[in-house]
DNA sequence: TCGGGGTGTTGCACTGTCTGCAACGTTCAT
DNA sequence: ATGAACGTTGCAGACAGTGCAACACCCCGA
């Protein structure tokens, strides 16, 4: 909608890439030269973009800055924290949180067993979003029409023999797991590896969020991970109790 | 420089503060609604803001994913790693890799003794550039000229009684650390942190990133890490051979 | 049911900002 | 020395971005 704007945005996935010199980048955006050395200077002033030694340009710190920045002040992110960690003391996997985005389902929080830090490190790399738990969950209670055009234009990359293969099996799992209240995926991803969902509602009943316990074949069998389900849900109710303001978690005055 | 992509890029450190709507966005940028509406709507269309149900604006999934598309393209980090993990390994305490951006410090890997994963937790907040190890080693290896302009701009808060206190200070300092080629940090950041730290160079010699060793000193004392020094000078040196070719690491052929 | 204040949105004419050009400066390699 | 390749600057013209005003919508209280 705004052309200057669009074209130095466009410059971003392009040093994502890898680092590139003004010729390269100009070349790119189809622009002069001058214009590019413009559109790079303005990114530079902003710390998107970072001149390194050999004058060529490449993505800069405060990109890192903004999403650790948006990445705090994620309130369900916030408020379902300690929840997580409770789950993982209890169970010992690993537990993790996800959010949709339009069509992407990205996580924004992850309890490992071993040590109970947040890692980023999945963070921003879009979630299997045809076979994960979670993005069930979030897709699912999609309106009908805008689930249906979103699962369309899906892909649907086959990572394993149990992998979904097409829309149309997507869609008839989506209205299993809206019915049902809760997801699973047992190896559609990784051959080895199992989890359970649960949704995380807002005061309206929508879906806001969700959250998952996975563990691998070795550990747990299919069915015992099952059977934590109860716990997970119990979790994900009391998330979204807190974060639909219906159990002031601290504070309570 | 460039006005419009000015504009627009300024929301983003606007949004990070926490979601705002329309009204907000143009008054704080001063411009008229329906030109913020524009901005906005092509920051969206670029997957750097989002738009939440309540139709206010938050920064969007794309900002994580250039995040971390960046930090994989780094290929000091790339090369640097399997060397810090080595080093975590032998001597069990957490190991830091950081680079500079202009004025600015910043962590680009971590392995943590305990569990040896990368966490970018720490990625983005700029690194208290004044007392860190690893950013005097940076800020050493600049021209003099430089290396004082940037000194004289910097703030230089009192974390600790050990917190450098001012540039004058700090160029003393800095000069201590090119001479002897490693820095060091105690209890300048945190009461009981103690840090050491090696620089990387480049082939032609220049600083190109440093590494540090930290431990709390209830676990070893300062003199007992500072025993740590030459395995980690041989871990920077080993890196700083493989960066700049002169050893290939794998693949010799 | 009606109106008022608060949003976000659209179309349009104007002007100011961005564009591409061409010339210059620099740094390399030959 | 000479040339090529690259980044940089100033300028005039054109077009993209701006602000305005009117519109559409939603929620609230009357």
């Amino acid at each position: 909608m705004s052309q200057t704007v669009d074209r130095a945005l466009s410059i971003l996935p392009l040093l994502a890439e890898g680092p590139a010199d003004l010729g390269r980048v100009a070349g790119r955006l189809g622009v002069h030269k001058s214009t590019a050395l413009r559109l790079l200077r303005t990114l530079h002033e902003h710390g998107l973009v970072y001149r390194q030694s050999d004058q060529r340009y490449r993505l800069g710190a405060r990109l890192f800055a903004l999403a650790q920045e948006a990445m705090e002040n994620l309130d369900v992110r916030e408020i379902a924290h300690p929840h997580l960690v409770r789950l993982n003391e209890q169970c010992g996997h690993t537990v993790h949180l996800a959010v949709r985005e339009d069509s992407e389902v990205l996580y924004i929080d992850k309890v490992d067993s071993r040590y109970p830090v947040r890692m980023y490190s999945r963070i921003g790399k879009p979630v299997a979003v045809t076979v994960a738990a979670v993005a069930k969950l979030l897709l699912a209670d999609l309106p009908e029409a805008e689930r249906r055009a979103v699962v369309e234009k899906l892909d649907y990359p086959m990572y394993t023999a149990r992998s979904t293969p097409n829309a149309a099996a997507y869609l008839k799992e989506l209205a299993t797991v809206r019915e049902q209240g809760w997801a699973t995926d047992f190896g559609g991803h990784e051959e080895s590896i199992n989890c359970v969902a649960a949704p995380i509602r807002g005061a309206d009943g929508r879906v806001v969020a969700a959250m998952s316990v996975s563990a691998p074949n070795v550990v747990v069998t299919a069915d015992e991970l099952l059977a934590l389900l109860p716990m997970v849900r119990r979790t994900a109710d009391a998330i979204s109790d807190e974060f639909s303001g219906r159990t002031p978690a601290k504070d309570p005055a």
